[in-house]
DNA sequence: TCACATTTTTAGCGGAGGCTAAAAATAAAG
DNA sequence: CTTTATTTTTAGCCTCCGCTAAAAATGTGA
């Protein structure tokens, strides 16, 4: 909860304009930058930090575009950086990642269910309205949604106050034989491969289990509804899936 | 040309894409770039062309800043420009105009329609998702508004195509006393005064009437549905209406 | 431990889009 | 037709965010 008391970042304004609940008025910040944050937060994961290398496969720039951002972003305390130590966001840093991932996510699913966009679409267009809308205008769009907590490709869906589900799924590939699971999540970064998984009618909610695995990570028979895809282990480590036990 | 490595590899790929209609495959500009283009389109309005000084104003940045912008426009051919002479739009950069100007109207429409919001918050929300929307994503609202001929404040809104309604009106100051006229615009840039015309009954479509006008510029009685308000010159150059001729 | 591979940083550069101050061109007034 | 005022451009500078090539740090395998 530390209330981001890093040091000067906000200019010379006033002291503290407005710092009621924690500290939502953090000076908008440019395009690349969200894009930036989003990227460590999602890398660092679990270990904290994310390197700078990763980042920069991530962005599709130069490692060494890398290293100069992450000086400015770290002059401006969004994150902690040591030099050849990685990088890892600063608590205003996390806010300021978490916003933008929650426009991201709102803004996604408002396509998808509003404006009938397909889900192998609203990634890019994402991409680019997570930094031009409003935080009240996402929260008009998850209001009129009714605040749903996962995106169409199941990701949670951070709240206004920045507070999401961390939970980790275990992957397809390593789903036990037989055992009745739910698919959860995909990645939304490759359209091909959400096409489809619509097509065999794998969607996050969906029920799926695995029949058959063939060795040396061969094929893997499904069962989705009442159709038996045959998948590879390429897809099969992509979907993310939860045991489901069932109730009476 | 080192610059556009991944990103705007589009440079000379073919020579020609595909232009089976007019142009509609015009490299995507830069956010500036596009709103640099929309205040010329509106500025140059009937005579065609654009000083220097007024798009400056009008975009709030320095008079030097405007003649650098306008030299990397003109060598881009999105306009004509000769020094000190003002400026003009090409054909393609009219096109890139009018769609931009597109994509902003029809955002504004729809978040007062859809999302509801007041119509005098929607200019700034959509003065930054214009550059961000694509096409594709503002035709989705259009289609799903019934495509709108106007925007909240009675601009009118081109055609995907390109064709916008060019017609001028006479403002409420100019209005005869007595001619029933039906209000029919009113400049989106100042919020108070919308908040003020809206509490008067004052918007588009509206009936509205100048009962009196006192002498020196000076007040404006009007009759709106039953009431009858006073306003000043000031407001009531801002407005345009039209005239209504009752039918049988 | 030493040599080589990998990762990261530094150095130097470029374009976009801003700025201010000064110079030049154009327009307006006497 | 000058002189002055206004408008526009030039010159020079800055920040942001990319790039490549080279240097430095770190990691690894013999
Ligand atoms: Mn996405
Ligand atoms: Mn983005
Ligand atoms: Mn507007
Ligand atoms: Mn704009």
């Amino acid at each position: 909860m530390a209330a981001s008391a890093k040091k000067a970042s906000s200019s010379k304004k006033t002291a503290a304009p407005s710092k009621t609940t924690a500290n939502l008025a953090i000076d908008r910040v440019s395009e690349p930058v969200e894009d930036y944050l989003k990227a460590i937060y999602d890398l660092a994961g679990k270990s904290g930090t994310a390197s700078t290398n990763d980042v920069a496969a991530r962005l599709n720039v130069a490692a060494a575009s890398v290293t100069g951002m992450i000086r400015r972003l770290a002059s401006q305390g969004l994150l902690e950086y040591e030099r050849y130590r990685g990088v890892r966001l600063s608590e205003t840093g996390r806010v300021v990642a978490l916003r933008t991932i929650r426009r991201h996510r709102v803004i996604e699913t408002y396509l998808t269910e509003v404006l009938g966009y397909p889900w192998d679409r609203v990634h890019d267009e994402a991409e680019r309205l997570e930094h031009a809308a409003s935080d009240e205008l996402v929260d008009r769009m998850a209001t009129s949604l009714g605040n749903p907590t996962s995106d169409p490709h199941g990701a949670p869906i951070p709240t206004a106050d920045g507070q999401m589900d961390e939970r980790r799924h275990q992957t397809l590939a390593e789903l036990d034989i037989g055992t009745r699971a739910r698919m959860v999540r995909v990645s939304d970064k490759n359209p091909g491969l959400l096409r489809y998984l619509a097509e065999i009618d794998l969607t996050p909610g969906t029920e799926v289990q695995v029949l058959a695995r063939a060795p040396f990570d061969g094929p893997i028979t499904l069962q989705v509804g009442d159709t038996e895809p045959v998948v590879g282990q390429g897809l099969a480590v992509q979907v993310l899936v939860e045991e489901v036990q069932d109730e009476t």
